[in-house]
RNA sequence: GGAGAGCUGGCCGAGUGGUUGAAGGCGCGCGCCUGCUAAGCGCGUAUACGGUUUGUAGCCGUAUCGAGGGUUCAAAUCCCUCGCUCUCCGCCA
């Protein structure tokens, strides 16, 4: 959520930033709104005060035994508080409306992230690792999609029969290598000073509104059914008491910590967690039709930091590097871009991505996001810390969060990546511990 | 699912109709004192919004004691609804 102050204040530099977005989100009936709901504020708590100062002298009327004065001045409060309600229901609407209006408008992207209009438009900042040479090697590598079931160590077509399209299930090796992938992950972070949690895969509304995947994108999301769910609450159309199946750690993580004010001297906090993430792809038909690239439901261990303002791009630095650490012990490579402004997510104020080689897409595909949120989900999480010797007070901290990295993505760059002509996939070296020493997945 | 208790400031905790935005304590800040440390003393210390202002200073106003509604001239205090927490019972991995 954007400072309604700042807003008001600087119109021009939100349009900018909202065109170089491509989003649709007008300054300008922000203002009006915002306009409006002041001008009636300054009426409303003119009368308040009225009738507060009415009220008190009735108490001295009182003592003073002066029935007529009391009775005329009750009679004056019964007055005021008539236009009182009236003005004040108006207020009501506005403010609701100016709400609505403000957690609808998307982060500013910062000064360094680079103007572009979609993807195409995003620079890469470096490369690691060679693509293998399959040609070289004498033979044509396969997709995961054919692999996997080939090895049966994944099976798309009896994730069907127990969800539907666009599950998985994986089985022997595969279940193993998953689970494996994850512990291995999760140790990485912790010996990079992360501290490890197990948030509820179910979070409610406000936590969600606090990554900002609420009111805005309800349709990706999977949710409980509830008695409530004919009662909406009008605020943001969303339904009370409903719960939701988390799309990614990031919103439980950084919700943690929601509505308190932490000491600066505990920041930053680095957080990870591993949860499957759930997600309805509204939107996304057509798009990776095969495999375990895009699914409704997939594990991703998550990165999370709660940081002070001026470190916060330090400590997207810092995350980065981290997501990208996983991929170097893997030997598997990648590149980083940088998201352009017009490619930029909802929360975020600059986005690193991290692009794993996919041989199947001949291309790098994306396996981590880092992003450094800014105040953007601070504010609507209420997320703040304090320092008493630099500051009086609370100010809202800054949230970034990364996939370190999406698990079923980098199983498919696994299999893909270290592919053997006769089918089967060695083991990368680091992940052998978490596999019971399997050195060669093969057929069963 | 049933019954009971509770929800107050960064934290703990007083407070059952008016001058209480809220005692007290802790924490924190500033100062004093103590030749270190600790202790002690004094002062200060909620948030949001709006107005005023060159000003993120100050001042003024409004709102806020889980949320919403009601009674009243006046509500943290009384009534209603909802939410959440805790305890006991039931059920259960």
């Amino acid at each position: 959520m954007l400072d309604a102050k700042f807003v008001r204040e600087n119109p021009e530099a939100i349009r900018a930033a909202m065109l170089s977005r491509s989003s649709s989100w007008n300054v300008d009936d922000f203002l009006l709104l915002d306009q409006q709901r002041r001008a009636l504020i300054v009426q409303l708590e003119d009368l308040q005060a009225r009738r507060n100062a009415a009220s008190k002298h009735i108490g001295d009327l009182m003592r003073e035994g002066d029935h007529a004065a009391t009775e005329a001045a009750k009679a004056e409060v019964a007055r005021l508080k008539v236009d009182i309600a009236a003005i004040d229901a108006e207020k009501v609407t506005l403010d609701r409306q100016v709400t609505d209006l403000l957690v609808t408008a998307p982060n500013l992207p910062d000064a360094s992230v680079p103007a572009g209009a979609s993807e195409d438009d995003n620079p890469e900042i470096k490369r690691w690792g060679t693509p293998r040479d399959f040609a070289a090697e004498g033979f044509a590598p396969q997709a995961h999609w054919d692999l996997g079931p080939a090895l049966g160590i994944v099976d798309f077509e009896r994730a069907v029969k127990l969800a539907e399209s666009r599950f998985v299930l994986l089985g022997g090796a595969g279940a193993a290598l998953e689970r494996a992938l994850i512990n291995f992950m999760l140790d990485v972070h912790l010996d990079a000073g992360y501290k490890e949690w197990w948030p509820p895969v179910l979070a409610n509304s406000d936590t969600l509104f606090g990554t900002g995947n609420l009111p805005k994108f309800e349709d990706d999301l999977y949710k409980t059914q509830t008695e409530s769910d004919a009662n909406t609450d009008l605020e943001g159309g969303v339904t009370a008491g409903r719960l939701y199946l988390t799309p990614t750690a990031e919103a439980t993580l950084t919700n943690i910590h929601r509505g308190e004010v932490l000491e600066a001297k505990t920041l930053p906090r680095y957080y990870t967690a591993y949860t499957p993430c759930f997600r309805e792809e509204a939107g996304s038909a057509g798009r990776d039709t095969r495999g375990m690239i895009r699914v409704h439901q997939f594990d991703k261990v998550e990165l999370v930091k709660l940081t002070t303002p001026e470190s916060s791009f330090d400590e997207l630095e810092k995350m980065t590097l981290q997501a990208e650490s996983v991929l170097e012990l893997l030997g598997l490579p990648y590149r980083r871009i940088e998201l352009c402004t017009g490619d930029l997510g909802f929360a975020a104020a600059k986005t690193n991505d991290i692009e794993v080689w996919l041989p199947s897409y001949s291309d790098y595909k994306e396996i981590s996001s880092c992003s450094n949120c800014g105040d953007f989900q601070a504010r609507r999480a209420n997320l703040k810390y304090r320092d008493p010797q630099n500051f009086k007070g609370s100010r809202f901290l800054h949230t970034l969060n990364g996939s370190g990295l999406a698990v079923g993505r980098c199983f498919a760059a696994i299999l893909e990546n270290y592919q053997n002509a006769d089918g089967t996939v060695t083991v990368p070296e680091v992940l052998r511990p978490y596999l019971r020493g399997i050195e060669i997945i093969a057929p069963e």
